[in-house]
Parts: C-alpha cells; sequence; structure tokens
DNA sequence: TTACTTTGTGTCATAATAACGCAAAGAAGA
DNA sequence: TCTTCTTTGCGTTATTATGACACAAAGTAA
C-alpha cells in the first residue's frame, strides 16, 4: 500500500450553500447570523464540515436540514474555494454549492449554530464573513449562465405557473427586460420540441398540453436556449 | 471558539489531473501506469493529495513537476468527485482539474511512483483505475464546451500559429469539420471586436494586427462563439 | 512552364433573433 | 351595461448570424 497514504495530514473540508430563493418577484439569498467566533454577529453562507461518510450532497441536504429546515432541493456543485487564509479557524477547503427553492413552501428557522437566517434580496447583501461575498458573486454568475440553457428557474416556482410567471423569474435572475412575445415563442418552441421530438412548423403548431406547465413538463428538463438580449 | 472544528475527523482530499495534449493533429491525455497498489500495473491519471498550506493549484504543479517534469500550464478546476468508494484505500475527495499543453515543448518523464507516463489519443484511452475514466470523459466534455466561448486553445499550439492550424486544433477537440471560411470569418469578427472594442462592418474590413496571431492576441483572451456545426 | 495545393475574399440562401402591431379576453369603475 | 385599462395570445417584418459554396491569387513541386 502507498506510504504516501497514511502519513498525509490534509486540510478540513466544507460545503457552503448559497441559497436562492424567488419570492414576489425578486430574487434572494439565505443569510445566516453567526453565534460563533469567528465573524460573531456577521452575516454568512450556511456551510458545514463534510463528516466520514457522507456525500457532497448528503452534507448539502444536513446542513439546510438542521440549520435551516428545509430540505431536498435543486443543488448543484460550484466550485471549490481554496485560500490558505479563507478559514481564520485553519485550513478549510470549501466546496460551495447552490440551492433554488421556492421561499413560500418552507418556514426556515435559525438552527443552534446561528441568531438569526434571513432572506436578502440581492441588491442588499452585506459583507459576508470568510469569502463568501466571492462564493455568492460567483453562484449568482454560474446561475445567470446556466438559466440560459436549462431550465433550473422551474424550482423558483410554483406547481403550476404561467408563462408571465416563468419571464418574470427569467428577468430577475438575468436582470435584464425580454420582449415578452419572443420570449413566449422561445419557451412554446422549446417545450414543443421536447414534447414531440420534432421542430415547430409555423406559430400556430402546438402540442395539447402545450399550456398547461404542470408538473410533467417541469420534469422533463428542456433545453430553453433563451437568449440574454440586452 | 467552535467545538466542532477541532473535534472534526474529514475525509482526505486529493486533486487528479486530465493533462490534454495537442501533437500532430490529433488530441491525447497524458496517464500514469501505477507502480503500487490499487490498480497496479493499471493506467490511470495523474494525482496527488493536497499538503496542509498549499492550494490547489500549487498541488497540480507540484504533480506536473514531480510526476511528469512539467510546469505552469493552463489549469482549470473541474469538479469534486466524492463517491464514497472511489478509492478502495479509504475516503478521498478529488478535486479534479484538466490542463492543456503543447507536448513539443516538454519532455515527459515517469516519476518514482510510476512506471511509466504515456500519451493516449482520445480514441485509444484504456480503462482507467478508480473513476479516471468518468473524470476524464468529465474533463473532455468540459473542453468541448469552454472552447466554444473562450480562447483556450493557444495553449496547445505554439507561439504563433496559422490560421489554418487553429482551426485543425477545434476541430480536433470538438471533433466536427468546419468549414475553412466561416470559421476564418468568426476568428477575424472576434479579433476585431477585441482589438477595437467595435463591431466589424464589412468583410475587408481588419486591423492590421489581426495577422499575426502572435504572443499579444494570445495574452488579449477573447471571445470565440464558435458554434459546432454538425 | 504546368499541375496541384493552400490561402484569401466574397456571395447567397436560410435560420434565428429583436422589434413591434393588433385584436381578443379579462378586470375595474361608473 | 358601457367604457377604459390591462393582460394575454398571435402574428409580421427587419436585421443579424449562420451554413454552403464559388473563385481567384499565391505558393509548391514536378
Amino acid at each position: 500500500m502507498n506510504p504516501e497514504f497514511h502519513t498525509y495530514k490534509n486540510p478540513s473540508l466544507a460545503v457552503d450553500l448559497v441559497v436562492f430563493g424567488y419570492h414576489r418577484q425578486s430574487l434572494s439569498v439565505l443569510l445566516l447570523n453567526r453565534k460563533d467566533a469567528p465573524f460573531i454577529d456577521g452575516w454568512t453562507l450556511p456551510g458545514g464540515f463534510l463528516q466520514m461518510e457522507e456525500t457532497l450532497q448528503q452534507v448539502c441536504n444536513r446542513i439546510m436540514r438542521t440549520k435551516i429546515g428545509i430540505d431536498n432541493l435543486y443543488l448543484e456543485q460550484l466550485y471549490a474555494f481554496d485560500a490558505p487564509q479563507r478559514d481564520p479557524r485553519g485550513r478549510v477547503i470549501s466546496i460551495a454549492h447552490y440551492a433554488l427553492i421556492n421561499p413560500e413552501r418552507f418556514e426556515i428557522v435559525a438552527g443552534k449554530m446561528a441568531n438569526d437566517v434571513k432572506w436578502f434580496p440581492l441588491n442588499q447583501v452585506p459583507e459576508l464573513g470568510f469569502d463568501h461575498t466571492e462564493i455568492f458573486h460567483q453562484a449568482l454568475q454560474r446561475l445567470k449562465s446556466k438559466i440560459l440553457s436549462h431550465p433550473v428557474g422551474f424550482e423558483l416556482l410554483d406547481e403550476t405557473f404561467t408563462m408571465t410567471e416563468l419571464q418574470a423569474l427569467y428577468e430577475c435572475i438575468l436582470d435584464i427586460s425580454i420582449d415578452r412575445r419572443n420570449f413566449r415563442r422561445k419557451i412554446l418552441d422549446s417545450a414543443y420540441i421536447l414534447l414531440t421530438g420534432s421542430k415547430r412548423e409555423g406559430l400556430k403548431n402546438r402540442h395539447p398540453d402545450l399550456y398547461k406547465f404542470n408538473k410533467d413538463l417541469k420534469e422533463n428538463r428542456f433545453q430553453l436556449n433563451i437568449s440574454a438580449q440586452q
């Protein structure tokens, strides 16, 4: 067996979570107010250490459950942050993830480690402890580019939703305004391809299920290919 | 101080490297033949454990230097692989990276941990140890999507290169064929925007520096927006 | 010189996108 | 109910991006 393996002393491994919530036409992030040092009373992203037998997904879910009281959400790995001084307590590598939820479906509660848990609208996010400001910005960036090619936004809406609601979400995340009619065409074209397998010929041509935008459609994730107009 | 921090026992942290090299119009990956268990005599990606005071970049460079004898390359973080059983020796999380080099510029040598180091053309890559086959495929996928929007390919070419050489590289990485004249237009349009800040009007309109494709142009990374034709 | 390959430049047809018109359906107030 | 205002659905048109392809000039090899 490889001797390198046993003598090895390694940095700690943690995850941090950027939880996005969409509520009343505005996008927010979930932040914790810390009870302990470092950054006592400062705002940070929820996070925690990886236990021996956990997967990254499992840690993320554990943190959400114990610290915030929600579970089972859309989750994507973002990036590993490794700056040597990022945590004043010692060397910690953090593998950041971002998550999307609909705040109305959950009652958030401050876990025992936090004074407070709060949703902050994106333009009112304070300076964060550790390197969490950078993590937050990168997560937002990733979400923006992701939503342009994949329909991740559905996690943030209700079970069923209208075209207008979907558009509002896109405009909010991308921070642009989109022509209502062009957006509609994009979605219908994409959904048509998903549902029938072929391209939509002529605008009137549509699939009976197309206007429901219900659970079925949400579970079949389709390529949106919305392009950012400016 | 947070008691959670001190009592914490964590998985090991490693990096694995997918090193792409482009040589004689064909793309290859660098693989090691293992001297030690597990997977004795099997092929794997080069990798290593993260030391206490290293950044991820530094580990990657150390591995390249000691195991293969090359250094200082284009490096990008790919993904953290966390399957509990991915390493038979114990729990190891690996943060995979991929790198691009021009093999002609380096003499690769097997370090003391390996029987052999070899370039494998992409279509001749054997089954790899650990979960490295999956890592390799994901790295290739990422490289493909990256090259469509960013000019990463320059790292794989010589100091100066022709439009034809650049196109060959793109065709090779993306595994498609591209019309020579359309490719040229794309590159010239993008480069024009980079050099002048405005859009090219009319095909003849070009910038005096445009034909050099030299160091200057390489350092100013520009958006290519090549789209994959079938 | 000739034949052949490579490179530079352009055109044209098609597809994707942005911008916008208009009418029907619903909501709100008198 | 009638009017006004807003929302929603469906379309057209102009512009831009893309894919396919023609041709000539420059270079290379005999």
